[in-house]
DNA sequence: GATGTCGACGTGG
DNA sequence: CCACGTCGACATC
């Protein structure tokens, strides 16, 4: 049979004063967002299709929302999130940071807490490092209780930047 | 107070 | 089985 042409994910380019980030579409939604890699090679996708109308208009309004969210501002409408790829608990923990708002934080626990599971504050923590889309699904905001800085798995830096554009001020 | 150890939880290697 | 984007409880100085 033809290849199944739905399953096909589409990588796009998003240019920000921040640097080139990457963002990827499954047939249901935006499924990932990159952050732009230091050595970028800015191929432009030379042999591959031009993405379906859905999914520019998706694009349209991600771009529209990384901006904004870069500004510390609410992302104000995203295109769907397909989040499929997560668990269950991956994805009740994600629901919850999309539930917090713009310039302010939730520890670990607390997140742990608001899904009813309050001892599986580790795998909050897990679950949060494997957000296919940092920064519109917020997982920043999400600090450690003794007021430390906590991870992030595209770098600290990255963290502190977006938290600063927030006005969050940071603990030591 | 400042450290150190430990148990609890989900997921992937 | 182990290591994580953790936390709080306890032990010991």
């Amino acid at each position: 049979m033809k290849t199944n042409s739905a399953a096909r994910t589409y990588r796009l380019p998003i240019p920000t004063s921040d640097g080139e980030f990457i963002a990827c579409y499954s047939g249901h939604g935006l499924c990932g967002l990159k952050f732009p890699s230091g050595a970028m090679g800015r191929k432009r996708a030379a042999g591959v299709a031009r993405p379906p109308a859905q999914v520019r208009e998706w694009h349209a309004a991600a771009r529209q929302a990384l901006k904004r969210a870069l500004t510390g501002q609410a992302p104000g409408s995203l295109p769907p999130l397909d989040l499929s790829s997560g668990t269950e608990f991956q994805q009740c923990v994600w629901r919850v940071l999309r539930g917090i708002t713009p310039g302010r934080t939730r520890s670990y626990s607390e997140v742990a807490q608001a899904i009813g599971r309050t001892e599986a504050v580790r795998a909050v923590g897990g679950a949060c490092g494997a957000n296919p889309i940092p920064v519109l699904v917020p997982c920043h905001r999400v600090l450690a209780a003794n007021q430390g800085l906590g991870g992030f798995s595209g770098g600290l830096k990255w963290k502190r930047l977006l938290l600063a554009r927030e006005g969050i001020e940071l603990p030591s």
